[in-house]
DNA sequence: GCCGTTTTCGGCCCGACTGTTTTCAGTCG
């Protein structure tokens, strides 16, 4: 198990103590230890640390064992699920309460105490049981709960419900991952799956997990009588909960039966002149909601199978001329393909609608930023604020990234949850900064702070203050519930700020979580535009705030965009990753993205890296 | 469950603010 599985493990168990009513205590014992491995420096399982003994990594575990609030039963655990893959005591505690109730948690307008008393008082075990609870009019007159919490349950599970068939990146990556894992070690399968769909075009939201195998030749997925091979019966397993569909390439549908193993023939559907249909398949379901499709092919339709099932919908039914099948001994490239259309190449983040067809036909589509394009970070946190490494530790380790510059800019006064800065810290961490920059070689550290805008648009330092700093990152941490006029006249006075650069996650989405709040982009935008103030993509995978459809206003109005990790520990400096995606699937040039910029480029036309 | 002893139990608790409700749960990073 990973470091971030077990994490969730954890995660779940100090979840589940509380709904249940047990000590408070203990199961933040059990949060802070998911905390703890989450961020962990090192992976703690031998195979992902690529150690070559099996099991654990042995010094990892001692130094896990040797931060504040691990103790002996969180290391056996830990151990235990290293070893073998389950930890019984969150088996048994999910045997008795389930794990549908943990979904209740993500529900805005009720915390763990509520969720407690649903499930303690009114037995609700699930969200199905909480619709049911809502819908017979139980739930008014509860104790506590008035009009508008319900309003607010209603419409945070109506989001909820929604959410089971579209999910967020984050969420479907690590699942995808280990499909892939699995699929990998089977003798019939030549190389490592490839991702394709949602995941290759770097979707934020996916609605699917597609993935592709290339296998040794056509008869692994001819399925001939109906036979499964072992290795596969094995993976379908644990989804034979759900309908298992097996598509051969001569649109042969087959129902697959767990308890013989064997395939049925499916009654036919109508033929279909598709190309896409006629793609051997195998399709079934991650839970009851949520689809997995697994192409497979052989070399010689490996790159064709990768061009059908990367377009959206959109997107393909855009295309001048739909490729031929017919494949050479060697396969046809993508690059080809576009050839015989008549494109240029389009990259697979663009694949998304039409729009990219028509920029391919003209040849216009943008040469788009590339992650080695990247020479800095503008927005990092330190445990001054609520980062998890000093300024030390995240700096060096920025260093080792190759980063020529970097920004601390932590939490000012008004994010108390968050430790934020008052004047004085700040004025100190300004030194401090400035010291560590004189001395460290071969990158610049830049002093900044991450402002609070204030409800009404004011900083929440004075100028005096932001004069001192090299960069200010201006940003929404409150108030979420302003009318669209209240919360875009909120963000254009922090944009005409004069000493304000970057406004940072523009639109305060948390992914899986919460919408935008209410704000008209348009107007935002152009004061942007109009001020010379930079929006930021912010790489968290939580966030990915600007969306792509944003960016891409944000460029046709000229405004510049700064791709930023928001890195609250060293490990989220890869966060660089998901925020280039988005400025990519966003259209944007090398040009358009200020991190690719010179320190001297920086100062020069950001007036980013110089006290005002 | 963890820690640290006045060494085997007792204390531990992100916190200011909001909004709904009427005394407290939820929110923010």
């Amino acid at each position: 198990m990973t470091n971030h599985e077990i994490s969730a493990v954890f995660r779940a168990i100090g979840s589940l103590l509380q709904i249940r009513g047990d000590d408070a205590f203990r199961a933040r014992i059990y949060e802070r230890a998911a905390d703890v491995i989450e961020d962990f420096p090192s992976e703690l399982s031998a195979e992902a640390s690529e150690q070559n003994t099996p099991g654990y990594n042995k010094s990892a575990i001692e130094q896990l064992r040797a931060t504040p609030g691990i103790g002996k039963a969180i290391q056996d655990k830990t151990v235990e699920m290293l070893e073998t893959g389950r930890c019984r005591y969150y088996d048994d505690l999910t045997a008795e309460m389930g794990t549908g109730i943990l979904e209740l948690l993500e529900l805005r307008g009720v915390g763990v105490k509520t969720v407690g008393r649903f499930y303690q008082e009114l037995g609700v075990r699930d969200l199905e049981d909480l619709q049911a609870l809502l819908e017979s009019g139980k739930m008014r007159g509860l104790k506590g709960i008035g009009k508008k919490t319900l309003q607010m349950i209603s419409e945070s599970l109506a989001f909820r419900t929604q959410l089971r068939k579209a999910r967020p990146l984050w969420a479907v990556l690590p699942i995808a991952q280990r499909i892939s894992e699995n699929l990998a070690q089977f003798g019939w399968i030549k190389r490592k799956p490839e991702f394709t769909g949602h995941l290759r075009r770097s979707e934020e939201i996916c609605r699917g997990i597609e993935l592709i195998v290339e296998c040794q030749d056509e008869s692994a997925f001819q399925f001939e009588n109906g036979v499964v091979p072992d290795s596969l019966q094995a993976f379908l397993e644990p989804f034979s909960q759900t309908q298992i569909v097996f598509k051969t390439g001569d649109q042969t549908q087959y129902l697959y039966d767990s308890d013989s193993a064997s395939l049925i023939e499916k009654s036919q559907d109508e033929p279909t002149s598709d190309v896409r249909e006629m793609l051997p398949v195998i399709q079934f379901y991650i839970d009851q909601y949520f689809p997995a499709s697994i192409y497979l092919c052989t070399a010689a339709t490996s790159e064709l199978t990768l061009f059908l099932t990367t377009a959206a919908d959109a997107h393909f039914d855009a295309l001048p001329d739909c490729p031929s099948p017919q494949t050479t001994e060697h396969g046809i490239t993508e690059a080809e393909i576009y050839e015989e259309l008549g494109l240029s190449y389009i990259p697979p983040e663009l694949r998304q609608d039409s729009t990219s067809v028509a920029a391919a036909k003209d040849n216009t589509l943008p040469d788009l930023v590339e992650f080695t394009d990247l020479r800095g970070d503008l927005h990092a946190h330190t445990d001054s604020s609520d980062g998890r490494n000093t300024l030390q530790e995240i700096v060096a380790a920025a260093k080792a990234e190759g980063l020529e510059y970097f920004a601390i800019t932590d939490h000012s006064v008004s994010s108390t949850v968050a430790n934020g800065l008052d004047q004085k810290r700040l004025l100190e961490q300004v030194k401090q900064v400035r010291e560590l920059d004189a001395e460290i070689e071969g990158i610049t550290v830049l002093a900044g702070s991450e402002v609070d805008i204030r409800r009404s648009g004011t900083l929440d330092f004075p100028d005096e203050i932001l004069a001192q700093l090299d960069i200010v990152v201006a940003s929404v941490h409150s108030h979420f519930n302003l009318t669209e006029a209240e919360m875009t006249k909120r963000i254009v006075r922090a944009i005409e700020h004069p000493f304000v650069n970057i406004i940072g996650h523009p639109t305060g989405r948390m992914l899986g979580r919460r919408p935008m709040y209410p704000l008209n982009l348009e107007e935002v935008i152009a004061a942007a535009a109009e001020n010379d103030t930079v929006l930021e993509i912010n790489g968290s995978p939580s966030r990915l705030d600007l969306d792509p459809q944003f960016v891409r206003m944000a460029k046709d109005a000229g405004v510049l965009l700064a791709v930023n990790t928001d890195a609250h520990a060293i490990r989220q400096l890869s966060h660089r990753h998901s925020g280039l995606n988005v400025a990519r699937r966003g259209w944007l040039t090398k040009a358009e993205v200020i991190n690719t910029y010179t320190l001297e480029e920086l100062r020069e036309q950001c007036s980013i890296g110089v006290p005002s």
